[in-house]
DNA sequence: TAAATATATCGTCATATGGCGATATGTAGC
DNA sequence: GCTACATATCGCCATATGACGATATATTTA
């Protein structure tokens, strides 16, 4: 079941479409971590949690290891947060076009 | 109903991860096209196409304006080129590495 | 105004996703 | 071997998504 390179950019970019998953590659960031450290940190369930580090690994996102009875998660290709931040300024930049148009439609009014 | 930036973000990539929409983001590469011009590009039926640019739309990927009988899209931000190079770059990543881990499967079994 | 064209929207279906609690699996320590 | 702990997996539910054909809307042309 081969992929091609256009199946694995939306396999890659889905995996990061979830703000959840998106705040577990942030928190990740540079920094291995435990499940144990994961879990707390966000408000979900563990069998959650434990359901979107799975995503995230079999969109190759991120690696795992297992050292003693815990499991170590860190993101595999550093280049994920280049693409974050390329992400970031185009929210940054919707945001703040939706601002601008939030301010006409004031003055409008007024 | 304000967004975060994590959601935006969230949403911004879900928008770009379906391998249609990634296709039509990528036919509109800096040309303005109507949809007549993009519907018989896709194997998809109009109404499918229709609701994908909705979808980037909503996302604020594409701009769109009508022109008598015919409705006109764009990529509103070339950014996303930018971004779509990153995601190339992983997707060759992990392509290579499934490679790789092919390989010394055969290899063991030789 | 009728017909043709371009596009959007609706209704429906099948499948995917995200969430949870409960349970299974695996390891460490007693 | 039993217990506790860490994590994954299962079963379920509600909602979202992607697909389609049919229909509605809007504009141009006859």
């Amino acid at each position: 079941m081969s992929r091609s390179v256009t199946d694995w950019r939306a396999k890659i970019l889905g995996a990061l479409s979830d703000p959840t998953r998106l705040e577990i590659v942030e928190f990740l960031d540079k920094e291995e971590r435990c499940v144990c450290e994961i879990v707390p940190t966000f408000e979900r369930a563990q069998s959650t949690i434990s359901k979107h580090l799975n995503l995230l690994f079999e969109a190759g996102i991120v690696e795992r290891r297992t050292e003693g009875k815990r499991t170590l998660y860190r993101v595999r290709n550093p280049r994920v947060f280049d693409l974050l931040r390329e992400v970031d300024a185009m929210a940054l930049d919707q945001i703040s076009e939706l601002k601008k148009a939030e301010e006409m439609l004031e003055a409008s009014i007024r």
